[in-house]
DNA sequence: ATCTAAATGATACCGCGCCTCAATATGACT
DNA sequence: AGTCATATTGAGGCGCGGTATCATTTAGAT
């Protein structure tokens, strides 16, 4: 099976390593970006037919609690987005108008993590910054607010 | 109709002021952290059996593009939290073990709002900041991670 | 009081995501 | 390499969260 950096993660806190993980992770991975799970769903069907749908979710789940992936809210109330948290973190800007994301570097946070690690005893794997706002293009268009 | 300062930013918008809306926006406020659709479905059919479910998703939608309230999926990759953001912000910690969540003040992301808002052209509103780990309840039940 | 348009509620509907369970594949051990 | 225990899978069905529709009601302006 291929080895890459991220599949190594699933294989050292003690899940195997199987074709199902490995096609899930690499079409998030070769995205790079936000996909729906109907997204995701489809471009594993196209590379794997033989994979199933509730495995697709399980490894969504499985890459959650591992901190390599985030499923975020964008637009409707349902269906979240999945990004890649390629080293633990993601930063990004939402349009609450039209949903565009534009994603950032960062940030100072690496040490507020710190801090919180110790004043409430836990272990940080990652972190998640949205900013939410409207876009130019959604400005220029013109709502009426202020 | 009552009038609280939220309410009022909703008049401000443009939109009417409602039972519907005003209830919602009551069991959210008066919860004053997480809560998922059905517990505020449960509460606001409590508080007034008349209104829909309908309504409620709306109003959730609603006061989510006024950025008064924010999604987020803490727990599985369905059914979203819903986080008041009294000042337009909100932060917190997830247990990616037990789905706790710990809430903690903040931060120095004032200043790298304004930063992205001239480096992008946009006109930010809000933000949401989540870390993810172990709690210390979870990290002593013993999970083989290192 | 009147009027208009936004908003509502009831219902039915759709589809996401989960559950179950027998079959399979992974990785450890020999 | 072969064997075995066990985690994981795939198929399919199910539950339910969230949405669409549409006639009715309500907010708010005049």
């Amino acid at each position: 099976m291929q080895t890459t950096p991220r599949l190594e993660r699933l294989r050292d806190a003690g899940y195997k390593l199987t074709t199902a993980r490995a096609t899930v992770l690499g079409v998030i991975e070769s995205h790079e970006g936000h996909m729906t799970s109907a997204e995701i769903l489809e471009a594993v069907a196209g590379l794997d037919a033989t994979i199933g749908r509730a495995s697709v979710f399980r490894t969504l789940d499985l890459l959650t609690r591992l901190a390599i992936i985030r499923p975020t809210y964008t637009a409707g109330s349902s269906t979240p987005t999945y990004v890649l948290m390629p080293d633990g973190h993601h930063h990004h800007i939402v349009c609450v108008q039209c949903h565009q994301t534009i994603e950032f570097q960062d940030c100072g946070l690496a040490m507020l993590g710190e801090r919180l690690e110790h004043e409430f005893g836990v272990k940080l794997t990652g972190h998640l910054l949205e900013f939410y706002g409207v876009c130019t293009d959604c400005n220029e268009a013109g709502v009426v607010d202020d």
